[in-house]
RNA sequence: CGCGGAGUAGAGCAGUGGUAGCUCGUCAGGCUCAUAACCUGAAGGUCAGUGGUUCGAUCCCGCUCUCCGCAA
């Protein structure tokens, strides 16, 4: 089969399933319709915000669905109407079943951990603050239960100490626009073997379940190693955050970016330490963790050097 | 008109209705076996823009622009 003939459906919202569906385009894979979120009031000012994807989507021509509900009768009579032979799903939400087994070859996702790793809708986040040495992407046709459908490709990616959750996730993207791609290709020549998820073995499951703000907060009675794979499996988004005092200021800030440092002390747990000059770290459980990047109220990211310059 | 914070030297911050200050950085010189050390000196500002109040505005008031947090 000519890759012009199988009609594509795709849904995704975020900046993350952008470059696939641009790689699908750039290659002359027939998008008949792309799905993403409504628009929103969002950020400053309470704007109307079109999703990444839309954006996208709207400059290369490609017409635009955006369902409240993906139930609604009246999308899923439109959504039949681009009979679509398949449907790829990237970085969107829970589809009901109506939805995922509409279209003759079914509907691929692309996840960003090697399933049945990190299900869920953290999965780079988690991956980091778990320490993990390697994570990777997952393309599956989706099952009832999400994230547990039968997996078609897998690719590995080593998690470099100096990554944080921001350039993994640009990493990701980039090897994950490739592997949709070649999963399409797949599903063109009808060449796909999907091996189900309960055939492979794996130690412990880990879930990455979606990241609220509470969830964000430093605990110092950890490690620090553990707090630092916190710190930059959350950087720079949702990113870490801490209240401590220094120097008689109370400070709360996010975290971006943090050094571990191995030291045993007697320092109650949480107690702050600055030369003024040049560094604050901050007592936890073996050690010191060192801050490097941070974002008091009101103000952008700095470096701990200038923050310290200007509470003098 | 969702709520709130902020724009002052290259960077980070103070500050006052009457000639603009701190820390860091930069440059020059000194000291030292040595430093993200120390000492001395210098350069560097249309106090975001714009209109108004005033004898006089960086400061008070109106508007604009830009940035940041919350909230989704």
């Amino acid at each position: 089969m000519d890759k012009k003939q199988l009609r594509i459906i795709y849904m995704g919202t975020p900046e993350f399933a952008v470059l696939p569906l641009q790689k699908l385009v750039e290659n002359g894979y027939n998008i008949v319709a792309v799905i993403t979120m409504p628009d929103k009031p969002s950020g400053r000012g309470h704007k109307m915000q079109q999703s990444a994807v839309k954006q996208y989507a709207l400059s290369a021509g490609l017409p635009v669905l955006q369902p409240e509900k993906l139930k609604n009768p009246e999308f899923l009579e439109q959504l039949r109407s681009y009979n679509a032979d398949l449907q790829i799903v990237v970085a969107f939400r829970m589809l009901p079943e109506v939805v995922w087994a509409m279209p003759k070859y079914g509907t691929f996702n692309l996840h960003a951990s090697l399933l049945p790793q990190y299900r869920g809708a953290a999965p780079i986040n988690w991956a980091i603050i778990n320490g993990e040495k390697e994570t990777g992407l997952t393309t599956f046709f989706l099952q009832q239960e999400i994230d547990t459908g039968d997996i078609i490709m897998q690719h590995k990616i080593t998690i470099e100490p100096t990554d944080n959750a921001g350039n993994l996730h640009d990493k990701l993207m980039i090897e994950g626009a490739e592997m949709v791609i070649a999963t399409t290709d797949m599903v063109i020549n009808q060449n796909i073997t999907a091996i189900p998820q309960n055939q492979i073995a794996t130690e412990q499951l880990h879930p990455a379940p979606k990241i609220f703000k509470e969830t964000c907060q430093i605990n110092y009675n950890q490690t620090a190693e553990q707090i630092h794979n916190f710190v930059r499996g959350l950087s720079p988004y949702p990113a870490a955050w801490t209240e401590f005092q220094l120097n008689g200021h109370s400070i709360n800030a996010k975290i971006f970016a943090t050094e571990p440092i191995i030291e045993p002390h007697n320092l109650t747990i949480g107690t702050a330490l600055t030369d003024n000059k040049t560094y604050i770290k901050i007592a936890c459980k073996d050690g010191f963790i060192k801050l490097l990047n941070m974002q008091l109220p009101s103000k952008k990211p700095l470096n701990v050097r200038d923050v310290l310059n200007g509470l003098k």
